[in-house]
DNA sequence: GCAGTTTATATGAATATTCATACAATAGCA
DNA sequence: TGCTATTGTATGAATATTCATATAAACTGC
């Protein structure tokens, strides 16, 4: 309602709040796990992009290093996106040649993609680097939390993990 | 290449690969944390949704839920976007009439966001909401493992929040 | 107090994601 | 077998995010 420019008496004055936040969100689980993900993530990002890779990309050809065949759907689900954003995520990449595309045996609507030899070239040397990463971030970190963080993350996901409710 | 019309003799054959997944993602902590993460926020942000508010909404709100007034660049920080994406986000808030803006005034670049009263009164229902979920989780999960999940993901955070390196 | 630098936010263009839906293939079943 | 429902992927339009950059205000050392 006011106009910027005359900003000299603001509104019924918040409190200026005390220099540290401590706030919902502070204890709040999901925000833990978001804002832990994020960080330890955003880290190893840089490395990613330093390689000439955007985000999606690194996490759709680390879910394809094993050597498997995955589904667009199976895809979504592992990167944690929507069907139709890894749909065009796989395109780029195949026109990159990163991707080998191929339709399902048994099932002829299935789009399988696995890494192509160039992709799994550039996987290698990335999943170097973010063992590398990781080992960093958990040796800072203590042997003990380390293991058991893994451990808790890894229940926490098989408790939640039901049939299939969520499309991404 | 192929043309997806005439595909019945697929590429050199990876494996069909066994049903269960078992990778270099599956033990990774980074993917540990996105996958948990990207599970409880899911399955909070179906009450989101039924509430009439996107993802980023909530967040800004429930940061703000405090009762603190936020610059834009706080806020950035807090719901893990870049400084673009919350002023935009602001703006639509600010529209709906769920924030008030106001101009720093020590610093009069600073745009600070506060809730509005009816920003407030909207956050409340959802709190409480967020508060139910969590206690769903954490009791799925026993006392023990809560606490310490919890307190292991401070610790990771803490450890890994540094001056200000990342913009988002 | 003033140039030069840094910092906070805004904005436009480019890009990516998502929703809704279409299409194709399969599965179930009478 | 033929019919209907379901499932997997693709695609176009709408939306959101991001990058690059602009603008404005604050700091710095003189």
């Amino acid at each position: 309602m006011r106009k910027p420019a005359s900003a000299s008496a603001p509104a019924p004055a918040p409190e200026p709040q005390p220099p540290k936040r401590l706030e919902f969100v502070d204890d709040y689980l999901a925000y833990l796990l978001a804002r832990a993900s994020h960080l330890i993530s955003s880290e190893f990002h840089r490395e990613v992009e330093a390689s000439g890779l955007t985000v999606p990309e690194w996490r759709v050809l680390a879910s394809l290093a094993g050597g498997a065949q995955r589904t667009v759907g199976e895809l979504a689900d592992i990167v944690l996106s929507k069907q139709p954003t890894v749909t065009k995520l796989v395109a780029r990449m195949h026109e990159q040649g990163w991707v080998e595309r191929s339709t399902g045996l048994t099932d002829r609507r299935q789009a399988l993609v696995a890494l192509s030899p160039v992709g799994r070239q550039r996987v290698q040397a990335l999943l170097r680097r973010a063992r590398g990463h990781e080992a960093r971030v958990l040796s800072s970190f203590g042997a003990s939390d380390s293991v058991q963080l893994k451990a808790i993350l890894k229940k926490l996901i098989s408790l939640h993990a039901p049939a299939k409710p969520a499309t991404d």
